[in-house]
DNA sequence: CAACGGCTTTGAGCCAAATCAAGAAACGGG
DNA sequence: CCCGTTTCTTGATTTGGCTCAAAGCCGTTG
């Protein structure tokens, strides 16, 4: 639920890339599972483990994973079990939850398509850390441990751009949150438009207000108000969804600015 | 400023473990140096990056790192320039920061002890995507990029180990944030206190009340009226740092309970 | 034991922003 | 061009939690 608001800002200008490489393999399939490739291609750049990766280590990585699709309710695995793999959702939900002495469950989080679990204890002691289920119907794919270790061996680059795609993720994460706890919304505004804006001194929204104010963290009303007290300081000028910087100093001033 | 927040709780459990290996290899060094390589061990095992190590991992680490002490003010690097290396901050603060086309600074973050700076470059394209400068005379350690990504393609377990260890960082700061972001001080109090209890009905903080208060993000007048609202509720008993767990039940909706 | 300083608790007030409710504008299809 | 639907704006109200200020509660130390 609450991946929605950061992920979408993350992952919205995210490109799909097929190198000629990538087509010649291709062309070993027919036309539907050339577009199951793709499809899975995609899913997976959504994840930062595989955000980074290139074609050939897509298609690498597509060869070593096995599509299950789970029914509803169904035990993936319990606390405590040897780790066999890790999933990446495609479809569907899957909680993973830990039970209390009393047996009573404590989710830990929901997992959405794009979303991956249990992948920690592929690298770790080797043990699953909790219990998964679905709870819709799901289709998953799962990466068994050794195949998987044994391809980022074989390939040290697969790995290295592994590492990569989570380091990039994880500075624009820590940025993006940064800016959502201690800066308010008039500042988030602020830096949002001076980003779009570029050298430019006009923008055009290209998406629509209450969809920004999701983007912002927020709700469209509150936007609503602060772009008109952006206007009344003759700061910026709006009209539909053109608006255009007045003074992009008092704008740069703002987007700097930390709530105390 | 925002990293204390988050990584003083991630990091507050983070032990010191040396090997018999390591010991060996540490023999070579005399007492002096010794002290330094634990350190700088304990340095980099804040970095996410390489908080997943073991000791020969951080002993070839060591062995291609370079310090730098710098002084304030000193440009490190440009925007645009070929990116040569990355750096972690022993002591002191860097920001790094971009230029608008007016030439006004627009600073990204700026970079504590423990932290890395530049590091996405060394995966990317390959030139530093912003200036670098220490705000304070600060201590460096500076890896070559060719050497660092040689010694991953070397060993793979270590870069395997990386990936691990920022995976798990992920996730992590992923579900803080969450706790952060959508879940009131009550809840987030309650999270807490279920977490350090186990089985227990009852528990002793660790720490103060005021430490307590800002590691769960609030203030200490804001922590004392919640726990005495619980208290009011029958739901906890407090007595200084002891509190017993009168309804784990309700603790646990709470702790469960989103705010919307 | 009295004075001091560090925590903790309480109360009062304030503020940004969410929510609720209701118009106004824009849009799109028939 | 009109009418229904969505999107946007505006106002009123509510709220969670922070700040400020003052007082209570210790343990310490001279």
């Amino acid at each position: 639920m609450f991946c929605e608001v950061f992920y979408h800002r993350l992952y919205s200008n995210s490109r799909i890339f097929v190198s000629r490489k990538n087509i010649k393999w291709l062309s070993n399939f027919s036309l539907f599972d050339k577009i199951l490739v793709m499809e899975k291609t995609m899913l997976l750049r959504k994840n930062p483990l595989f955000s980074n990766l290139n074609d050939d280590d897509m298609i690498s990585l597509q060869e070593i994973c096995r599509d299950r699709d789970v029914p509803k309710g169904e035990l993936l695995f319990s606390e405590g079990d040897l780790a066999e793999g890790f999933f990446i959702v495609a479809s569907g939900r899957v909680k993973v939850y830990k039970l209390s002495p009393e047996g009573k469950e404590r989710i830990l989080h929901i997992v959405h398509p794009g979303g991956a679990f249990a992948e920690a204890a592929i690298f770790g002691d080797g043990l699953y850390p909790a219990y998964a289920e679905p709870i819709a119907a799901s289709r998953l794919l799962f990466f068994p441990k050794k195949t998987f270790l044994d391809l980022l061996h074989t390939r040290s680059q697969m790995a290295i751009n592994m590492i990569g795609g989570l380091s990039r993720f994880l500075r624009q994460f820590a940025s993006q949150i940064e800016e959502l706890t201690f800066k308010d919304v008039p500042a988030r505004l602020a830096g949002y438009l001076l980003e779009l804006a570029g050298d430019d001194d006009t923008v055009e929204l290209p998406v629509s207000k209450s969809q920004l104010a999701s983007n912002l963290g927020t709700v469209s009303e509150t936007l609503s108000r602060t772009l008109r007290k952006l206007s009344e300081e003759n700061c910026i000028e709006v009209s539909g969804k053109t608006i255009r910087i007045l003074d992009p100093d008092l704008l740069a001033d703002l987007a700097e600015s930390y709530k105390e």
